[in-house]
DNA sequence: TCGTTAATGCTACATCCGTCGCGTTAACGA
DNA sequence: TCGTTAACGCGACGGATGTAGCATTAACGA
């Protein structure tokens, strides 16, 4: 078996297709039945690509989610400019809330799927990181208008906020309470003010 | 099938003997082999408990794992009491911090195994709801000392200065960086005086 | 102590998951 | 256009997982 620097990769037509035809097939099984359900044959027969290919491919559900996933940033991401870090790290908030409790359940498939494959892991470390370093911007920017003590670490502020999101949401599994992407912004806000 | 409300259940000797010998197989699988090696195979084979009552009792892995749990939690807990809120905090972080990180690994087990089994969920989340009970005192503790301010929400506080470990460390498997307990404690207790 | 039956062990089975080796199709650069 | 071979499809296989039905053991209360 030659190794990755000696093969010259076929991208094309054929190829782009049937990455085209899984993947869409695992947006359509996540939003109908749920993470539980992606699996390899089941993706395969949704997509009429052979299990083989997808196994070969993609390796496991991990691996197809983590493409998903890749597949979706393609978008680039900007962080809200609301004018007050509160505001700011209220719509950060929002954003997570929609990604882990609208339809298709990316983000908390890839969660569950990370524990047991690593490339989800890795796509999902890596996807946050780069959030969080893209939205630091909103306080450093809160820093600027004396809205945040110079001292404030943009990454443990926005961790702050969010991760509480995780854990209620996706972790405790309790329903969205009304305010809740509010409460974790107007405390992280306070945190960033406070030192 | 007569439901449970018409079953008189038989919890002695050789039953307790079967949990005990199954749950101690659990916790040495875990140690030694980690989470992914958890199984209803291995655990039954360690245990000498044969296969299918292990299914029958327990379902599933989770099941597994949430028995362990209860029968950890039968020793009480008690938040820590250092004379500051953010000392408290930093403590129950340096807590987390060592479940997360040390062994045997249960609650990581439980979050993992918490996507694919409803018994795994279910404990993990009572777990953490009776944690977060239980510690509320440090911050009633707080308001009360002027630590923090009258309105402060306790559980809110709570999972600010938590849930970033969990985000960090289970799902980001990030390493536990040194000053990570005293950090996201600090940015709670700053967020409890600021409101 | 005895009768009832919950709890457990055993064997067999079906399905799902993952891999292998071979054949076919089509994506490339020359 | 042609040759090479990456990418894909196919059928077969073995192991892991979960369940079902029957037999055996032992935990209870009377």
């Amino acid at each position: 078996m030659p190794d990755d620097a000696q093969v010259t990769r076929r991208p094309g037509g054929r190829t782009a297709h049937t990455r085209e035809r899984v993947l869409s097939a695992v947006a359509a099984i996540l939003t109908e039945e749920g993470f539980d359900a992606v699996s390899v044959d089941a993706v395969a027969a949704r997509s009429r690509v052979h299990r083989t290919t997808v196994y070969r491919r993609w390796r496991d559900p991990g691996g197809l989610l983590a493409d998903a996933l890749d597949a979706a940033r393609e978008q680039a991401w900007e962080p809200p400019d609301t004018g007050s870090l509160r505001g700011d790290l209220t719509a950060v908030n929002a954003q997570v809330i929609e990604a882990l409790t609208g339809r298709p359940p990316v983000t908390t498939a890839l969660i569950a799927a990370s524990f047991r494959s690593p490339a989800a892991a890795h796509a999902l470390r890596a996807f946050w990181e780069d959030r969080y370093a893209r939205a630091a911007v909103v306080v450093t920017r809160a820093i600027a208008r004396g809205d945040a003590a110079p001292d404030a670490d943009p990454r443990a502020v926005l961790v702050a906020a969010t991760a509480p999101l995780f854990h209620e949401l996706a972790l405790m599994r309790a329903p969205a309470a009304p305010g809740l992407a509010e409460r974790y912004a107007a405390l992280a806000a306070a945190a960033a003010l406070g030192g």
